[in-house]
DNA sequence: CAAAGCAGACCGAACATTCTGTTTTTAATA
DNA sequence: TATTAAAAACAGAATGTTCGGTCTGCTTTG
């Protein structure tokens, strides 16, 4: 493993796949799955198509690419506000609660990653490509939280559950936006339901 | 209103219509909103493209009463949970919300309203045309809970929340399928939830 | 016989992909 | 270090398919 530092031509490449990469989020979020073409795609990064098409030869290899960026880029929050601000705010889980919402899931990042979720679930193609990286990501997640809280019920993996269902209405939430007028009532159910999950999962002590 | 008692030919339309939006429904659950074309469902109903232009000019016309008829045809179910099985099982939230999933979300039919769902995020004029019932249809189910049950909260509307709440992570729930190899996770993930949430929703007494 | 229901061909637009060139970068050689 | 051939990065036209929507007839119903 060399890990043979970048030449000039790797940091163009990363540049290009990065820019083209953020204009598929960008588009996927804005438009949503189904109204993203590649040309619009190519577009918005305002690049060629033999670019696009050299870096990434199918949709399916974009959208894939885009999302594995997606998934570690959401990795990097949660541990964050583990060593981050300790003790600054109302309770530790209602914090990681409310900025997993704010600050992962409600933003163009989020959005579209739920909205590739989603493709996948029909896509098999596609699932097959992410599958493997969804699970592991998923574990670690886990992993992540249940080295710090510990569930209130009997099971041993209690948190790693509590923390896969916060996580599940976070990501349901964003749905849920079209089904009231007041935008404010979403952020009133992330603090009701943080309220309720700051006393199932406990801080280890 | 006269409410004029259907003709033989409203029938016939009615039948064609129920036919063409149930092919699109096992449409859109199986093959995604996305890969979903008028073609397809034209196929998979066994009408003519005639036909099904004749009922549905458009394929946003289409959709829309697709998500209407899917929107109605849940409505009930919760109804039923209201009048019927009362005090058989455990308790009657953890029964409505397990219900809830197994019953409505996690069907083609439930599934295949997500998928319209999260197109109308995006789609604005898919979205002007189901706002209206969206909203009513959400007045509505909040309306039966807060009928039923109060929540344990200080707001006074705490019983709309908390379903709104439980609403959303079911629908989370399907999406979630992805993240976890193992399918029976979802169903520990729905257990722990109901029971969370039926020391939260109480009975009106 | 008028009108609605139905059948299927047809249309231009947009799609993802493939392709033929042109330019730039890399690495090997002298 | 200067030269050069190969490889990679890019540009953009061409291709065949599929899309949603329209149009022209035929059939059934009222």
């Amino acid at each position: 493993m060399p890990a043979a530092l970048p030449s000039k031509k790797d940091i163009k490449a990363e540049a290009m796949k990065r820019r083209i990469c953020a204009a598929a989020v960008s588009c996927i979020d804005e438009l949503g799955y189904a109204e993203t073409s590649i040309n619009r795609i190519q577009e918005r990064a305002g690049v060629s198509r033999g670019a696009l098409t050299h870096h990434f030869p199918t949709k399916q290899a974009l959208v894939a690419e885009t999302a594995m960026r997606l998934l570690h880029a959401a990795a990097k929050p949660v541990k964050s506000l583990r060593s981050g601000r300790r003790s600054a705010g109302v309770d530790p889980v209602y914090d990681l609660l409310m900025a997993s919402w704010t600050d992962v899931a409600n933003t163009a990042q989020g959005r579209a990653f739920v909205e590739i979720l989603v493709a996948c679930r029909t896509d098999r193609d596609l699932y097959d490509v992410l599958a493997k990286d969804l699970h592991t990501w998923n574990a670690e997640s886990v992993a992540e939280i249940s080295d710090l809280y510990v569930g209130s019920g009997d099971a041993d993996d209690d948190a790693a559950l509590l923390w896969s269902i916060c996580r599940t209405f976070i990501r349901g939430l964003l749905i849920h936006e079209r089904f009231v007028s007041d935008p404010d009532h979403l952020a009133r159910m992330m603090e009701r339901f943080a309220g309720i999950m700051k006393s199932h999962l406990l801080v280890r002590d």
